[in-house]
DNA sequence: AATAGCCTCGTAAACGTTTTCGGCAGCTAT
DNA sequence: ATAGCTGCCGAAAACGTTTACGAGGCTATT
């Protein structure tokens, strides 16, 4: 026998040398392995065991030749950005769950981290033209964000983890971030709370102004004064949430409840607290946002909402192959608008009653 | 004219359009576009001009086939991993300073993330079959890895971020948890300490086994005898750092310091000292490993060793680079194996005198 | 018995690029 | 004036795959 196949170590196996084999023609050895219809099942046997016998793996460049196809999901993050590099990491067990998706459908995930020592849009503009991916996952969009339309205009399905303030005729998932606020506002005030503040970055992402919006609201739907005062804005991080708490305490007539957009922010709040001899969730009630290993081991806990980053990922990447035409008889088509839900779970960190 | 280009949103412009347009050959356009030294420099500037004009990008999956290359490196992560998914991101930081020296030779940086359901050898035998980067970076390498035999086998390019127990024929980059191991002991016992334990993975991950050499030659270098009661071993995520502390504060003769091996086990180690009344740095000297943000938000600061990862990220795309023949005009070629320094940062986890 | 149709397969074009080769000028040196 | 050399460019092959098309053999229908 020749030396064939990748068990060598030498040259890999072509589908020339399959079909040399198997005394075929390429054509037929290709349709064969594709699942075309007009192949005999016999001879169709004959080849995938070959194939599987020899180590044959098509060459992607050669398919992605012809097919001007990929077969790989583009995953853009940040490395720049504040969350993305903070504690614990959101996006690991995001990445899982979409993978466990598409590759029921032979495609693979590929992460393309963008730099902190370049443009997000030049970044995603180069990838585009390098047609690294046959669609794309965003993430952290701004309020108006180019990326959108960049993807837009060069027709490449995409959806976006987070929404922005543009026309909806993109898809998006998010994080209820209304569900969020209203819920912890309506849990506060509940406990007697009537100012309450909230601590969110000072950036133009969008998920800020989602989080303000529907703050603002549920303050009204109780009566409760809308304080602009209330509005701390700090980066996002530990480091910003100290800031956040240190300007909360210096604040005239001193809040008695925060609700925080990160919860990490939450560990710089502890330690402001701690500094003034204050305890979280006595001297001041206190609202992470999801839960993590974190925020179990605050003292006392976080109270925060749970999500399960696989199941996100898992809706992320469906809600992707929806939005594929490759993939139009096996997911619904359709641009998907999802707002992910998440259920309270409490801890000591908001359990103070100012009733 | 005609709709070229990618201004118009419509099908890019290849080659063969830019050739038209300037009234050349597609062999010319080439290889002025390539660098190419036949070719008349005034006529090398008009394609360069109508190429950045009409916004010309090479089809990568043209090349690719022709040139047998990618131009990208590849970073396997797994995301099942514990140490990737608690706190502080490490890899983000290491991928930015990849990617710095990667865009100055016009190569991408792609991140491949292993699911936690798929088995990481398999996941990098279809990577590697896939021919999806020109190089690759691993990580998280255990004693035995096979994934390196993988890679020798496969010819290509690597550098393993992390030794193992294995020939040294390969590239590899790694922090210095020898001097981790010796600095921390040799601190710990000019301040009387004599009893002292190690927080350590239960797994095969290497770097535990180089860890856990060290400071057995630290303590005997101080006539200190080696107990292996002493070496406490739990998951590598803050939970296990709980479960540390607690197993320490069980043993008979209570050990009066403990080294972490990795920072984020001390947020579990504080939180069980604190629930028995204890406090860090005052009743249990503690050092950490890697300065994070983590580190200087707990009370007391945690001692720990300074690190850029964005220069680690650096160092490891240079020697990565260093092994790949079609840059060996501009990095010196050979094997890399490198040890990564770090700078002591003394918090007041480690305070505690006992002399 | 002739023809239409189906099943199976081989042939060859196509995808977009790089690269080898050869050719045509213009120039220099004999 | 001719041979050789250099600079520049066009033609065409090659990379590995998919796929449209057509050819042949066989069955079924008229």
């Amino acid at each position: 026998m020749v030396a064939w196949g990748s068990a060598y170590g030498g040259t890999m196996a072509g589908i020339r040398e399959l079909a040399d084999h198997l005394h075929l023609s390429i054509g037929t050895v290709s349709r064969a392995l594709n699942g075309k219809p007009d192949v005999n099942p016999e001879t169709r046997s004959r080849v995938l065991e070959a194939a599987a016998a020899l180590g044959y793996v098509p060459n992607q460049s050669g398919r992605s030749l012809r097919q001007g196809t990929t077969n790989a999901v583009g995953f853009m993050i940040e490395s720049g950005n504040d969350v993305a590099g903070n504690l614990d990491n959101f996006f690991l067990g995001v990445f899982d769950g979409v993978q466990i998706v598409l590759s029921r459908h032979h495609l693979d995930l590929i992460v393309l981290p963008c730099s902190t020592v370049e443009d997000p849009h030049q970044y995603l503009q180069r990838m585009v033209a390098r047609r690294i991916a046959d669609a794309l996952i965003i993430s952290a969009t701004h309020r108006k964000e180019p990326r959108i339309e960049l993807l837009q205009k060069a027709q490449i399905p995409f959806i976006s983890l987070g929404r922005s303030a543009m026309p909806d005729d993109y898809a998006w998932l998010d994080l209820d971030f209304e569900g969020y606020a209203l819920r912890s506002v309506d849990r506060l005030v509940a406990k007697g709370h009537r100012r309450i503040a909230v601590g969110m970055p000072g950036n133009d992402i969008n998920l800020g102004f989602v989080f303000h919006d529907a703050y603002r609201a549920a303050l009204a739907r109780h009566g409760l004064a809308y304080d602009p005062q209330l509005v701390l804005r700090a980066a996002s991080s530990d480091q910003g949430g100290y800031h956040i708490a240190h300007d909360l305490l210096t604040l005239p007539d001193r809040p008695t409840a925060l609700i925080l957009i990160y919860e990490f922010m939450a560990v710089g709040v502890y330690r402001r607290l701690q500094e003034e001899g204050l305890a979280p969730g006595k001297d001041l009630a206190i609202i992470g946002f999801r839960e993590s290993p974190l925020a179990s081991f605050l003292t006392p806990r976080l109270s925060c909402f749970r999500l399960s980053l696989r199941d996100l990922g898992v809706g992320l990447g469906e809600s992707l192959l929806a939005s594929m035409p490759a993939f139009a008889d096996v997911y619904p088509r359709g641009i998907v608008h999802k707002v992910w839900p998440m259920e309270f779970v409490a801890g000591g960190s908001d359990a103070m009653d100012v009733r």
